[in-house]
DNA sequence: GCACTAGTTTGATGAATGTCAAGAAGGTGG
DNA sequence: CCACCTTCTTGACATTCATCAAACTAGTGC
């Protein structure tokens, strides 16, 4: 990563950037790449998978950590980068911390990625 | 990456994988973050946003390498992760390679990215 | 065969990152 | 305040990886 990742509030709503729409802009493509990343790594899959099956108010990290084979500070880990995407939000509740899912980032992610499809060309 | 993540076709079609149904496998869940992986790069991003919208032959290298503002060995380094990943093919056409987007595989990736938006709960 | 163009591969380099162990911080209950 | 539990942070380490330059391969045309 020779250019330098610049830092990102990847946290807003991915809204925009008009995919399919012609060439994208480095920034643009920054953007929904940062979110990719959040996403791209097999534990983290894994996180994601479980706490879209996960009751209502989310899962601890002392659940997940042993769940997906990790040391809780890794899953800690895991779990930061998600949140910093916007795709989990935290709640403490006592001694536990609740992980919920984001389920408008996740979905607006797989609607970045569907425009690529260029099927529905002339 | 200390866990050595072990050397996957990733070419096979993604099927599978019903990821929200619960907890996902780790080998699952692997092959979900490689596709992944293979798009969360801001330039890989800007490639696949340039063959969706290029014509039906698709593009060479010579002209996708400047669009995106990397050497031609760059590009075809990145072009290279996309077919390995199996979300573009290339064909050789004279002195040329063209690059097409694989629709299917695309669309697939963001349906594996759905489920994980756990607003369809009960 | 030779010059030229297009693509790929290789080697080197610097940056990002996943992992764990260990310690620190935040909360609970005696 | 103290023992305990849960979670987060820090430091160290190894791996992955993006990038470029340069060499190499492949195809065209003279």
């Amino acid at each position: 990563m020779p250019k330098q990742l610049p830092v990102l509030d990847i946290t807003a709503p991915i809204c925009c950037a008009p995919l399919a729409a012609g060439a994208l802009s480095y920034d643009d493509a920054l953007a929904v790449a940062k979110r990719l990343k959040a996403v791209a790594d097999p534990v983290r899959v894994q996180l994601l998978s479980m706490l879209a099956d996960a009751p209502d108010d989310g899962c601890c990290t002392c659940d997940l950590a042993p769940a997906v084979g990790v040391t809780e500070g890794t899953a800690s880990h895991h779990l930061r980068q998600l949140l910093e995407a916007g795709l989990v939000t935290k709640r403490r509740a006592g001694m536990n911390v609740y992980y919920r899912p984001v389920s408008e980032a996740l979905e607006a992610l797989a609607n970045v990625l569907l425009p690529l499809a260029r099927d529905q060309r002339g």
